[in-house]
Formats: C-alpha cells, structure tokens, sequence
RNA sequence: GGCCCCGUUGUGUAGCGGCCUAGCACGUCGCCCUCUCAAGGCGGUAGCGCGGGUUCGAAUCCCGUCGGGGCUACCA
C-alpha cells in the first residue's frame, strides 16, 4: 500500500460559466425549515437562474438519529411556497438518481473503500481516550484533535488491533501543505499546514459520514459551485483535500468553487438558532408574509441591489444577482425591516391577488365563513383596497377585516373602544342615525338614477350634522360611529366602511350602540 | 488555546484612492396631510472600532491592535 498525499494542482477547477454551472441545496432534514436555509436556497436558485444553469436539490439524511421524514416534507413545502423550483431532486428526479443521500450508500461505501486502496484514506484505531492521553504525555494541548497517530501503524499492528476485537474508522491523510482556494465572496482563503488533523470519513460501524459524502456526491452529481454558509468554511480545505484525492483515483473531475455566505444573527450577535422563534420559516408565512416579501428580505441579507433601492421582485433578483457581489459581512435578522419589507409587497400587489392571499388567513382565523360563498368573496374584494395600505403581515388584517362578516348583533364592541366613548357619544350617534336616514339605501334607480348610499353622500351627510351641526371636531365627531360600526378603535376608514356595509346593517349597528350609552 | 472569517449610524447596506460636507432603506423623533390607523410628503437623529504607516490626498491600500463571530465530533 501506498502512503502519499494528494496531489496539488492549480488547474483543478478551470472555471465554469453560464449553463454549465450546477449548483445545489443540500440540507439536513433535521427540524423545520430555517430562514438562514432558506436564504442559502435562495442565493444557490439566484446564481443558478441568472447565469442559466442547473439547480439540483439534495437532501443530506445521513444522519439517522436526527433525521426526520416530517422535516423533509417541510423543506419540501418550504422551496414551494417561495417557488424555488429545482431542476433535479429526490421529488422529481434527474440524470443523477438518486437524490436522498441515505440511498446513496452502496455508492459511498465503493468509494470509501477506492480511498483506502490508494492509500489516501487509511484505517484509525486510536479512541478518543488514547490521543487524549498521548496528548498528555508529550505535554500537547489537548484541544489539538486527532494526532495522526495511525497514520504509519504497519500491517502486524492493524492485524493485531483487529485481532483484539477493535474497530477502526476511515481518516482521511490531509496533505502536508498549505490549502488555499479563492472563495467566492472572500477573496483567498488560505489554511495553513497542519492545521486540520486527518478526519474521519467512515464510522467505526461503516457507515459513512458527511465529511465524505457531501464531497462524493457533490463530484458525482457534477457540482461546479458550492454556494453555502460561513459556518461549513472551516471545514473547507478538508472537503478540498478530499476533492483531490478523489480527481486522482477516477471519482471527481474538479474540485468546486467554493462561495461562502455570511451567516445569520439574532439580536445581539449570536448565531441565528434553531430555538429562536425568529428563525422557523413557516412562523413568518403563518403570519403573513408573501412569498415575494421573504425572498426581497432574505436576499438583502447579505446582498444589496443597489445603493438607492432595496425592494425588487424576485425576476429583478435574478437578473441582478450574482455570489461575488455578496458582502461577507455577518447579517443580523430584523424582524421590523423584514416586515417593512414585506408590507412594501403587499402593496405592490394588484388588490386581487392581495384579497386572494388574504382568503385563507380570514378563513384559518374564522374571521369569514368557511367555506366562504360568492357574497363574501365579493365583499372580500371590496374591503381588501381598504386594508392594503394598513398592513404589514397579512394576520394583521384580520381584526379590520372580521367586523364586515359578523352579523350586526354579533359584532364584539372591544373594550378599550367602549371606554374610549365620550359623555356626547349619545348625542353623535343621534346625529348620524338621523342624517342617515335622509340617504337612500336602496341601489338606485335601474334606468341609471344614481347610487345614494356611497362614500361620498354619507360623509357629506355626515360632516353636515355633526361636525357643522353640533359644531364638533371631526375626530371627535367620528369615534363613536367607528366604534358602532367596527367594535373597534382603530378600523378601515369609516365611510367607505358604512358603503360596503349597507345601509341596514349600518343603522343597525348604530342603533345598536346608541341604545348601549 | 488553535485555525479561519468579519469590522461604515441602532439594523441591513452603498462606497473599490480625490465625485464623501459619507448616499439609500428600516427604526426612531418631529412636521404636513387626515374620520381612527396606515399609506404618502417633508425634515431631524445617528456611522467609517482604534493606532500607526503608504500617498499631494484614505472609509477605501498595508501593518498592528482591539472587538465580534465560526469551526475545533465516529453531527451536518
């Protein structure tokens, strides 16, 4: 058997454009989706659709202790509802089947074995126990790591280890050099020698760990770009060590380009983490963020399209992305700015597909009839241009939005609305019923009369009796008929409010408070 | 401890040696508009971590320092 090293070359990733790049999202299907995943996802989708390459979709389930088939749909569920669409993947398949690591064993175990035959890979026997006592006796640091004690162990002695019953990993030789690589959005990166102590590839049990599956599929699948976060740097020059072992027995053509993204905070500067509420996913969308909204958000987490401009659609994303323009910069996730951001969408939005979105928020939150019939629906569309502006994630719509689809006997008058009531509201509510009552509630004549009850005729009607006629200030003069007709301090403005709801339902509702003060 | 990454207002960023009296957005504060709340308009607030160089000139280049972070598993 032969004991060398990789071998360096400086050739070994010529570089690859335009629709030859292939790039890939390989998580871990360990708990639910992560907004920093989400952001990898979307900066590897991004780089893949701006230059017209590929974008496979891995999943890494090696793990069988944490790995979840729950947490798999999710990730799933997650690239749907952002539409990152995938162009091969364990769902949908393609040329490199299959796309669920855990299949990929038989593979993994050939190549592993192809390792040690070439010498680049080599049997450890050494416990924990043992480098740390060795450590000890030649007075090293015991946070050295593995000492590469099994490196030169002969034939005799591994026959002799085996024959007392021992197990032994697979580690990998790493070369006795300096690593360095151009990292896409760092610039060189450089390791120095023996810094990384030989690591383990496969388990004691064989089976096979990450640190050699991810570079094995990775040269199997024709990755050209690994585009993932900052937190899998350090672990860099071993997969490029890997890389050049597997170049020289047949099993990789290249090793990658690495780009490396900055990673995820919280508040304060700890690393964004999975018990952190901020960052599940599917807690933003549950509240009412877009599609559109998470990926503008997310994308500015580390990337900017410009200095003057920082909302865009995710078609203007594409055109304008790319991964050496990221800013290596640890991000900070802001709940407001991402909010902010989101709201920016829903206003872009045409107000038939922001009612659209709206629907099943109404409906989860029982504040419409589920199932919801034509009449709703059309009311729906009436309200919806009225809340556009007044929300930042869709859940906030539903209290503006649930007074239009109570029955007015029904309808909840909050309580800080109710105390909020001056000694007058009696006499306002008096005022309006009476100046209402003076405008039609019928729709108009047929032939073309003219509509009385709108907006317009209830608030001049309005203004005339009570902010002229009892000589009150507006804001004063308004509260109590919003609170009759919404419950509520703050509602949807309120003559436009009176229109949708008619003119029964609207005296109703105004009788029905005044007959409470 | 070791290795590696990062350092522009509170937050995200623009900036690539002179266009910087440091721009934009969110936040925050104030004003305008106004039936509430928003939206919209206008304005204020606050920043190049520090110290040395290099240069006629540095937020931009170099060195050091300090600070933050990641990794340091038979997890991924």
């Amino acid at each position: 058997m032969t004991t060398h090293s990789a071998p360096v070359s400086t050739t070994e990733n010529a570089a690859v454009t335009g629709s030859d790049i292939r790039v890939r999202f390989c998580p871990s299907p360990t708990g639910t989706p992560h907004v920093g995943m989400a952001r990898t996802a979307l900066f590897n989708w991004a780089y893949a659709r701006h230059h017209g390459g590929t974008f496979v979709f891995r999943i890494e389930d090696t793990d069988a202790a944490r790995d979840s088939e729950d947490s798999y749909a999710q990730i799933i569920e997650a690239l749907q509802w952002l539409e990152l669409e995938y162009d091969e993947g364990p769902d949908i398949g393609g040329p490199h089947e299959p796309y669920r690591q855990s299949q990929r064993h038989e593979e993994h175990r050939r190549v592993a074995a192809k390792l040690l035959e070439s010498g680049y890979a080599y049997e450890s026997f050494s416990t924990p126990e043992e480098v740390e006592q060795r450590h000890r006796a030649a007075g090293r640091d015991l946070k050295l790591g593995y000492d590469n004690f099994d490196r030169e162990l002969t034939q005799a002695q591994r026959d002799e280890f085996r024959s007392e019953g021992r197990e032994s990993v697979l580690r990998l030789r790493m070369p006795d050099e300096d690593i360095t690589f151009q990292d896409l959005v760092r610039g060189e990166v450089t390791f120095k020698a023996g810094s990384v102590p030989d690591f383990v590839i496969v388990r004691g049990n064989g089976a096979p760990l990450y640190t050699l599956v991810n570079p094995a599929d990775d040269a199997a699948m024709g990755i050209t770009h690994v585009i993932r976060g900052e937190d899998l740097l350090s672990s860099t020059p071993r997969q490029i060590a890997l890389y050049r072992a597997l170049i020289a027995i047949g099993e990789a053509d290249r090793v990658p380009v690495f780009g490396h993204l900055p990673l995820v905070l919280g508040e304060g500067s700890k690393k964004l983490s999975k018990r952190d509420p901020q960052s599940n996913l599917f807690l933003h969308r549950d509240r009412g963020f877009v599609a559109d909204g998470m990926i503008n958000y997310l994308a500015l987490l580390g990337w900017s399209i410009g200095g003057d401009r920082d909302v865009f659609t995710p078609a203007e994303l594409i055109a304008a992305f790319d991964v050496e323009s990221v800013n290596p910069n640890p991000a900070r996730w802001d709940q407001k700015k991402a909010e902010a951001t989101n709201a920016e969408h829903l206003r872009l939005m045409d107000t038939g597909d922001f009612a659209s979105q709206l629907l099943p928020v109404l409906q989860d939150a029982r504040a419409i009839p589920v199932p919801t019939a034509m009449p709703q629906l059309a009311r729906l569309a009436q309200v919806a241009p009225l809340v556009q502006t007044r929300v930042q994630v869709l859940a906030e719509a539903v209290d503006l939005v649930s007074p239009f689809f109570v029955a007015d006997e029904e309808l909840p008058i909050a309580e800080d609305a109710r105390k909020q009531l001056k000694e007058s509201a009696g006499q306002v509510l008096d005022a309006g019923i009476q100046a209402l009552e003076q405008i039609s509630g019928t729709v108009g004549d047929p032939l073309g009369g003219g509509v009385e009850w709108t907006a317009e005729r209830i608030e001049a009607g309005l203004r005339e009796a009570i902010v002229d006629g009892l000589e009150m200030k507006p804001r004063l003069a308004f509260g109590p008929l919003r609170t009759a007709v919404s419950g509520q301090r703050i509602s949807p403005p309120l003559f436009e409010s009176m229109e949708i709801l008619g003119k029964d339902s609207t005296m109703a509702r105004l009788r029905r408070l005044r007959a409470e003060v």
